[in-house]
DNA sequence: ATACCGACCTGTCAGC
DNA sequence: TGCTGACAGGTCGGTA
């Protein structure tokens, strides 16, 4: 489901729909794979904490709380705390009022004090929860603030092919399959070269292409290839943008060449073979 | 150090 | 109808 756009959105619709609320008590399921921090941890960092508001980092959410009532008398050192969310391939963040049914796969609820619910449903379950008292980074650098010379420099004597380059996360943070295939047909570039190969002129056209798409994507509320929704529920429309992804066999929008997919490193790429050198 | 590959999970869909 | 295999927005650890 979440790449940067995605992500973005849920962070967004949360901290719209619960900053300045709190959480009263939290469940947690017993299917453990979700969870990076104990779930004791989980639960009494949340329980009692005021919400500051959502953000996204990378491809993580992360909730801001205020845990200084908690500590009151205490004189804490440290008032705030993370709750990081990362969704994986099929997680939600969904906020639902209280009687709302309980989807399968809900691996977390948090009941507010304003009587609705954070939920979080995965069934896949290779989403993670986890929660924080130091500042949350991302390692990688964020697509939408990288300036041009250090993104260029990113991929600079890298070997392996600009796909791959794109897809990890140690040197950009968000980007995934879908905007990395996306990024790279609008900039005219195949998946398979080599990163180190690309000329200036088509780092500058990547840089610009990466930009765009995400940014033309969040306006849309994401990707909904299946089953993404926002955390209230809603699909993104940026699918119907998609130009190569998913498209294999499909006339290429510029020059009606059929659409190609290969595999690179295990993960499916698509692109045109006549415009994208 | 770098890069590929399978593993981690469940659900869905195409093909037989 | 039902089985099987391929595939899915992501990341990790092991291996070469």
């Amino acid at each position: 489901m979440p790449e940067l756009p995605e992500v973005e959105t849920v962070a967004r619709g949360l901290s719209r729909g619960i900053r300045g609320d709190a959480i009263a008590s939290v469940w947690i399921g017993s299917k453990p794979e979700p969870l990076k921090s104990p779930a004791s941890e989980i639960a009494s960092t949340l329980e009692g904490a005021g919400i500051l508001g959502a953000r996204r980092v990378g491809k993580h959410v992360v909730i801001d709380l205020d845990i200084a009532l908690k500590k009151r008398g205490s004189r804490p050192t440290r008032a705030t705390a993370q709750f990081v969310v990362h969704l994986g391939m099929t997680g939600r963040l969904l906020i639902a009022s209280a009687g709302a049914e309980i989807a399968p796969h809900t691996h977390l609820i948090a009941r507010l004090e304003s009587g609705r619910e954070l939920r979080f449903v995965d069934p896949r379950r290779f989403g993670r929860l986890s929660v924080a008292t130091d500042e949350f980074q991302a390692v990688g650098a964020e697509p939408l603030d990288v300036g041009f010379e250090l993104f260029a420099g990113l991929f600079r004597k890298r070997n392996t092919p600009i796909k791959s380059a794109l897809l990890n996360q140690k040197l950009l943070s968000g980007i995934g399959n879908i905007y990395a295939d996306e990024s790279l047909f609008r900039a005219g570039i195949r998946p398979l070269r080599r990163a180190g190969s690309l000329t200036l002129a088509q780092l500058r056209r990547l840089y610009d292409s990466v930009q765009e798409v995400l940014k033309q994507a969040i306006a849309a509320g994401g990707s909904s290839v299946s089953d993404y929704v926002d955390a209230s529920g809603n699909r993104g429309f940026f699918q119907f943008e998609h130009r190569v992804y998913g498209h294999e066999g499909d006339p290429c929008t510029a020059c009606a060449t059929p659409i190609k997919r290969i595999v690179i490193a295990g993960r499916s790429a698509h692109y045109c073979p006549k415009c994208q050198k």
